[in-house]
DNA sequence: CATCGCATGTAATAGGTTACATGATTAT
DNA sequence: ATAATCATGTAACCTATTACATGCGATG
């Protein structure tokens, strides 16, 4: 049902194809909030334009459709976005290793620690990176892009998983003899 | 194909039955990491019994059969842990919302985010809570416990959410007429 | 004229959710 | 006795992944 819902939402911001989204999904959407592939977006766009919630805005090249959302695709977002029962839905297979680790010797789980530290920090100097060159070419409208947006929860979420695995690191020492500091 | 790492994972940590693996997803596991209901357990547990990854260590009451992991059990988890294709698959309806939340009007868009904050707010005071009750009663054994670990990551999570959608408001306000702060 | 990227799809299989189903034990 | 909770399961349906498939248009 979320997946409809990523689609509107796209579309809400601005028309795209199937293709376009795809790209989408491969990015900032896919990482943090949602994974999905062109063999669930076409027919779930189709599905959505039969039920008058996007429509065609714009047929190109390569029998290429760039849709775009209905009024009635507009309410239907909005109405799930403020319906009250959320479900808290979450599947992160990032967050189940991080939590499974700990199952682990304390050795093991240690070396996962240090492995999980530097990739974080590769992860936060690329987010870095982008987000100044997201704000050297600032939109024309003044609107915040979607991509920023993504990339600054991105930063965020990669600094507080850091800063919980440098916790999690003091705190898996204690029990083991190697205890030199992270 | 993560599900069952989830509860060899679970096992690993302790041994447990079906129906306590079921209340473990229901709490921190179930709410950062991964998902699912005791109709994908049973029916996982038998397989993962099969295929000797664990055993049943014991036989209670109303036919309760709890279960532990077998040292190949343990190799597979470490394995899966080890093995770098690491797929970042992430479904998060929480997050979906908060993206999508910006293709609304910027009035809706500063509801959402106004509402979020709030919702946010409680969620760190109940597990700043949950998290002082863990600290006074520590486990005999040192080890850090997979629940306070988990509070640990929610915790900071919810924490740079906050500021997140703090920042996000920030960004937002400058394009609409009502421009008094969060 | 060949290769790469654009662009859309279907089919088979696997994984997940909802509804249905049953019975044992404990607490009131 | 009765209700609540423990405890496990199956079946139907829905959602998601992987493999397969096709053709157009631009670039070299």
């Amino acid at each position: 049902m979320s997946l409809r819902y990523a689609l509107l939402g796209m579309l809400a911001y601005a028309p795209a194809s199937g293709y376009d989204l795809t790209k989408s999904f491969e990015g900032e959407l896919g990482t943090y909030a949602w994974q999905t592939g062109h063999t669930r977006i076409y027919p779930e766009l189709n599905k959505l334009a039969e039920e008058g919630l996007i429509e065609v805005a714009d047929e190109g090249a390569r029998g290429r459709r760039t849709y775009r959302v209905t009024p009635q695709g507009r309410t239907a977002l909005r109405s799930w976005l403020f319906e009250e029962p959320q479900d808290h839905s979450v599947r992160n297979v990032g967050v189940l290793r991080l939590f499974l680790m700990s199952a682990l010797e304390p050795g093991d789980t240690r070396r996962l620690l240090r492995a999980m530290l530097a990739e974080g920090r590769a992860e936060i100097d690329k987010l870095t990176e982008a987000i100044s060159d997201l704000d050297a070419s600032p939109p024309a409208d003044g609107r915040l892009p979607f991509g920023r947006l993504a990339a600054e929860y991105g930063l965020r979420m990669h600094q507080a998983r850091l800063e919980w695995a440098q916790w999690a690191l003091e705190h898996t020492e204690s029990d083991d003899k190697d205890d030199s500091p992270a």
